[in-house]
RNA sequence: GUGGCUGUAGCUCAGUUGGUUAGAGCGCCGGAUUGUGGUUCCGGAGGUCGUGGGUUCAAGACCCAUCAGCCACCCCA
């Protein structure tokens, strides 16, 4: 092998990292069926047709075979950048063979091309949930989202969630009023108000895309409005504009956060200058940050798409969110924010007395494995200290010792208490929290 | 994709205006401790200074390119 170097925006995470990734995985995945998403995994690539449909400004790797017969004909196909794109592929093709409304999780890698830096990579996972159905989706559906935001942050050994919520029409409408022909546009420049602030986003709506004085300071009043209860409804009519697109979406909002006054203080908000990407919201969004740490950018966003996987003779509305699994981890193992208690999936170390008690020790592992219990055989027969050490370094919390042709004398160490007790291969068994992972967060430093 | 900062042992970092054999702490390995870890003490290994090219009598220090990490833009998980 010649040069090894990290590819730019590939993470690698070492063995430890990795098993808590898993851990955050299982979590999310359990919960989606909690729920009652059932789980899909569609292919990683689509033709690119597929991919640009919803806009062309994607960072796509596209695809092709070495020995293609014409190297320099087009790529047809590309890893795809989310799992909404394909998903909306996905059903149009197996419509025949789903129940709707269909309510899927995927949870997978996704591609893009874009400058890496901390929490954006060019692959990462992605733990996607979305329901959609034939004909019309109630607002129901929007309302329970948040909810099941907070129970998955609130399950993971992250810091919480602060979910802000927006409907797409309340934005479109109220410009619709005003006259405002290019709404992407404007959609565009509120959506950064938080980080450029009112004067700034003024002067793009002037400069950049023609709007009056009066327009640009109503877009910008539309866009500071943020309440966690329903008031933000008369604020927005105070602004003394109406339009049947904006009072839908008005009407929508209020549903969702009336429906999310159970959750925690701070934990939904309602904010209206909220937009995310211009390709196929076109009702409720949502976008979520670690209360804190708001640098990171959003860690959980999505929104409801009534034409996403549509045609032209039935309509196949939809709403989904996606959890941003390797941004989160990339951030919390960079600040050592994350805890195991265990490093491997190992229990018990069998130690090794001597090179002929191998085959026993194996024996004894084999009889522990068959209950269940994660065994391993230390490597050789060093001295009793250095397979304690190895034990401790893996995180491993128990080493079993053995002598040699004598089942009475198995005895089990446990090295985090130093205890060592008399034990039967046949019955003993570890306590939960001793095999279970477990990942807490560390604030601290 | 555009712009900026950074890159010296496994890790965190020193390294004078370019000058001989590149250092420290932690970690790692061995021993004290003859088969039961974590403390302490002693000893040891480990670096073509990210990579490639250039300037110079001389480059870890300067220049160029490239790769990687981070930041801002863009976009979003």
């Amino acid at each position: 092998m010649a040069k090894i170097n990290p590819v730019s925006g590939f993470p690698e995470w070492l063995p430890e990292e990795k098993l808590i990734e898993q851990f955050f995985l299982d979590t999310v995945r359990k919960k989606f069926e909690l729920y009652g998403f059932t789980p899909i995994e569609p292919r990683s690539i689509e033709p690119l047709d597929v991919l640009l449909s919803k806009g062309d400004d994607k960072e796509i790797y596209t695809l092709r075979r070495l020995h293609e017969e014409d190297p320099s004909a087009p790529a047809e196909f590309g890893l795809h950048f989310d799992m909404t794109v394909p998903f909306a592929r996905y059903v149009q093709q197996y419509r025949g063979h789903l129940n709707f409304p269909f309510k899927r999780y995927q949870i997978q890698k996704a591609w893009r091309g874009e400058r890496p830096q901390e929490g954006r990579y060019r692959e990462f996972y992605q733990a996607d949930i979305d329901v959609i159905n034939e004909g019309d989706l109630p607002i129901s559906y929007d309302a329970e989202f948040p909810q099941l935001i907070h129970d998955i942050i609130s399950s993971l050994p992250t810091p919480p969630v602060c979910i802000r919520v927006n409907n797409r029409k309340i934005l479109t409408g109220f410009y619709q009023a005003l006259s405002i022909s290019d709404a992407a546009g404007v959609l565009r420049v509120v959506d950064k108000l938080d980080k450029i602030g009112a004067s700034a986003v003024i002067g793009s709506l002037k400069d950049e895309l023609g709007l009056s004085q009066e327009q640009a300071e109503l877009c910008l009043k539309l866009g500071q409005i943020k309440s966690s209860d329903l008031s933000f409804v008369k604020e927005v009519q105070a602004l003394g504009y109406s339009h049947p697109t904006l009072q839908e979406g008005l009407d929508e909002l209020a549903f969702v956060v009336a429906a999310s006054q159970s959750l925690p203080q701070g934990t939904l908000l309602a904010d209206l200058s909220l937009a995310r990407g211009l390709d196929y919201y076109t009702g409720t969004v949502y976008e979520c940050n670690f209360v804190g740490h708001e640098s990171l950018g959003s860690i959980c966003g999505g929104g409801r798409y009534d034409n996403l996987a549509s045609d032209d003779k039935v309509k196949l509305p939809g709403i989904g969110i996606s959890f941003g699994i390797t941004r989160m981890l990339g951030y919390l193992f960079a600040r050592k924010m994350l805890k195991a208690n265990k490093s491997s999936p190992v229990t018990v170390l069998v130690a090794l007395p001597s090179e002929e008690a191998r085959l026993e020790a194996i024996t004894i592992a084999n009889r522990l494995r068959s209950r269940g219990i994660s065994t391993d055989v230390n490597h050789a027969a060093q001295k009793f200290g250095k397979q304690i050490r190895n034990a401790e370094r893996s995180g491993v919390p128990y080493v079993w010792f053995f002598t040699q042709g004598d089942a009475s004398s198995y005895e089990l160490k446990d090295i985090r208490t130093g205890e060592q007790t008399k034990v039967s291969v046949e019955t003993w068994e570890p306590k939960p929290e001793d095999t279970k992972l477990q990942v807490s967060l560390n604030l601290e430093p």
